[in-house]
DNA sequence: TCAATATTTCCATAATTCATGAAGTATGGA
DNA sequence: TCCATACTTCATGAATTATGGAAATATTGA
């Protein structure tokens, strides 16, 4: 991970629509979403959410597989993490105590 | 935390400069840096730094105070794990197993 | 009060991003 | 083979964003 590859990774984050996709996703875990379902869902038209699927996918957080006539996408939760891990990087250098409560309130309840 | 504010806190982070102030400034912890020494380090103009910085607290990622001449800057990782919290909302709803590699890694070695 | 330092604000220009309509590709069924 | 469905790709214009020069503001010390 470098910074061209973060910075499209947030560019990405960085419009509703794509937000909203990648959240809808997280939540739907393992089995994903089928691009149609995701537009009806979200209220997009579906080529605006193709091009943004797009986008998502070439930043390394979203992953899709052709199923049928559909085609189904996936958060990618390795993309996710290595993002997440490049903004923190070194975040515990100085002081633990700096970066203990952002992922302390991250570890949902599970 | 809602769609818009998650989105203009993705948005500071998708330029390059800002990204880099950013991960400068975690590692920097509790002292953070003066602007002009953020200029410095990253060799950037002052004008255009303090744009970037500006965008940065307007996103609640970062914050600063005056002291004497110089104004320095701090990661806001309240702000920070806000973002983090939006994005991740929900993941484990269906199964814990999909986002606990996600913060396993996340944890780092403190 | 004057000069120097540290930083921000203003403004114009250049570059990027976005949604949309229209056309194209892939799959499955009659 | 023909048609319908499910998506994607392309081209375009509108809106947003980034950068740098010049000017402005705030603080400190002489």
């Amino acid at each position: 991970m470098d910074t061209n590859h973060a910075v499209s990774a947030f560019a990405a984050l960085a419009q509703p629509t794509r937000l909203e996709v990648l959240r809808l996703l997280v939540r739907a875990g393992a089995p994903g979403m089928a691009a149609g379902d995701i537009a009806a869902r979200l209220d997009v038209r579906q080529n605006t959410l193709s091009a943004n699927l797009a986008v998502l996918v070439g930043a390394g957080l979203l992953r899709r597989t052709r199923e049928g006539r559909s085609i189904r996408y996936f958060a990618d939760m390795e993309g996710l993490r290595d993002m997440l891990a490049f903004l923190l990087e070194d975040c515990c250098g100085g002081n633990p105590a700096l970066c203990a409560p952002v992922l302390d309130d991250l570890t949902c309840a599970c």
